[in-house]
DNA sequence: AACGATGCCGGTATCGTTACCGTTATTCTA
DNA sequence: TAGAATAACGGTAACGATACCGGCATCGTT
């Protein structure tokens, strides 16, 4: 019961086995230069002892850490599931193993907190490069690879990899508009996210393009979360003239619009066609139409490149776009002929 | 253009700003005996160089990080991602944040590979301490606190959440036997986990419990994935007898059923009563009567144990169960009473 | 006026590991 | 057989940060 030791370092490990760290950072490392006998002492204290090598220590003086670095708000939220989903897939069949770094919580304690602590994870090679679902701010000095996906406006410079958001807008619409929609309703995501803007950019061009005027009480802005969707959905389906169909930002708005179409009572697609964006893996148990942007796609994409990257590859282009696609499915119809009274 | 500086370090900040090491990281640190000019001073230089701290040195001097690592072999499977979900909310509300260490897939390289990459993780406070839902061997020495979730049977000593399995399990069979099931087919799972025994052993005594014996060619084993469910599906329904009823280890397991089923062309329920476990986020939009063991909340105590552990206040229990619930949907009806020819 | 208390800051010793350079003993070459 | 090459290992200096100790002013006491 001597004295009490924390943890069992390399130190130890010499010392037990009788010779100098060195010769056990070699074994550790699968360098030459160390006798076949020793190596099996060595290894033999090794599990004996239980030791295993301090992350954080290594990469303080190793180049090399095999680890990719994920920066996520919150990884509870379907389009994080989704791209954690591609990512997984990529680095199973790589060397690399993942390190996802959350807050759990967007609103936790500001910007600040957050960049700081961000950039901190890919700081000083703990990882050898990131992917990052959240601005960052090229003001923090990195040399690390890093990897965008979807990203924020603010998001300069870096590689990156986002869906063909506008195309896939235009032609949620004009599915819509073919079903002789004309008062279709809109609910945004937050402003401040480049895929938000586009997408709604794509509703005011279709309309537009179509010879319909934008109405502004048919816009509506949530912030992508359901809870916030049902307010919009409330706001849009109690105006004297409803709309026919709603063009809801994200498929976890659209499940808003379902929630509160069914206390209307309310049916989809009878009574109100619902199209969606992101095609999250709920989405086809609900039948609900909507643009698929193969979210998980683009994390796997997004580590390939970050791979490369870190491999001094030359990277095909900066951004890649990953197309869009329309999943008809069931929550649209036709509209009805106009009943003459 | 002098010498590239890879990354900006606390000494750069300390000697542009024109002070020591020591007062940069004390006003890093928010602690007193520092002038507040000398405060701004240094946070405005800290702010044009784009300094941040790095992860890994803190974590050599530091001893609280404030940081909980979480570890699995696949954050891709429903399992995870509702771990993930529980301890996401978790953390969201405390002060800590999260850091999930995974190799993306369990065959990577083999159990030496991955025991020895999982506890340096946790290994000298990079974390203070870890949640982990795969094994974790004793003979590794670590004073940090670990909680596991579901845990292997290997797993010794340590603190631990899980599912009262065997209970669930029972319900599940008292259901399939009340609606007059007696050819009760099982699609187990892996065998080297002890919630797939404690399943299996409710199987079995319900059987008996009720009079019937246990046919062994009802019973097949596959790992807990969709794919080798299929397998065993296409076993149990092309069997002489087939049963009227398959309870499957897992949900995911019974969705390998529904697509067995649905290539035979068999109805659920109508032709085959189908009863899963786990009640993952899925199960609801294709109507699978299930066994709910709150995944989520498994994730969400682990993580409020494992605070408790860090903050040396004493746990309840060591280990806690979380209790299961059926969840009754439309997967099972009562079985026609027999056809007399 | 002399003293201690306090505010503010710098210096140094680590933390555990790897990179790099030396050192010794042994074997090989000419 | 002398010199060089090699094998096998040890010693030391970082990596970037924090903890701890101590030093100098300045201020308030009695």
């Amino acid at each position: 019961m001597s004295k009490k030791k924390a943890t069992v370092t390399i130190q130890d490990v010499a010392s037990t086995a009788g010779v100098s760290v060195s010769t056990v950072s070699r074994v550790l490392n699968g360098k030459a230069d160390v006798a076949s006998e020793t190596q099996e002492r060595i290894r033999s204290v090794i599990d004996s002892l239980g030791y295993t090598s301090s992350l954080a220590a290594r990469s303080m003086r190793s180049t090399k850490m095999n680890l990719i670095g994920l920066i996520m708000p919150d990884i509870a939220y379907p389009f994080a599931l989704e791209v954690m989903k591609g990512i997984n897939r990529a680095i199973a069949e790589s060397e690399y193993d993942l390190l996802v770094y959350t807050t759990g919580d967007v609103r936790k304690s500001g910007r600040a907190y957050h960049e700081q602590k961000y950039v901190s994870l890919l700081n000083n090679s703990l990882t050898d490069g990131a992917i990052t679902v959240v601005p960052v701010s090229a003001t923090f000095s990195t040399t690390a690879p890093i990897v965008s996906i979807d990203p924020h406006i603010t998001n300069p410079g870096y590689p990156c990899v986002h869906a063909t958001n506008y195309q896939g807008s235009v032609d949620a619409m004009q599915y819509l508009l073919s079903l002789g929609h004309k008062r279709i309703g809109y609910i945004g995501g937050r402003p401040e996210l480049a895929s938000s803007n586009r997408r709604f950019k794509g509703y005011c061009d279709s309309l537009v393009g179509a010879g319909l005027i934008i109405d502004e009480s048919l816009v509506t802005t949530g912030d992508f979360t359901t809870e916030t969707a049902i307010q919009c959905a409330r706001e849009l389906l109690t105006l004297d003239q409803p709309p026919t169909a709603i063009f809801a930002g994200n498929d976890q708005t659209a499940m808003g619009v379902f929630t509160v179409a069914d206390e209307m009572g309310l049916r989809i697609p009878d009574d109100l066609s619902v199209i969606g964006f992101d095609n999250i893996s709920e989405s086809k148990y609900i039948g609900l139409t909507t643009v698929d942007q193969f979210i998980s796609e683009m994390g796997f994409i997004a580590t390939q490149m970050l791979i490369k990257l870190i491999n001094h590859e030359p990277l095909e282009a900066q951004t890649h776009k990953v197309k869009t696609q329309l999943v008809i499915r069931k929550s649209c119809r036709a509209l009805n002929q106009q009943v003459v009274r």
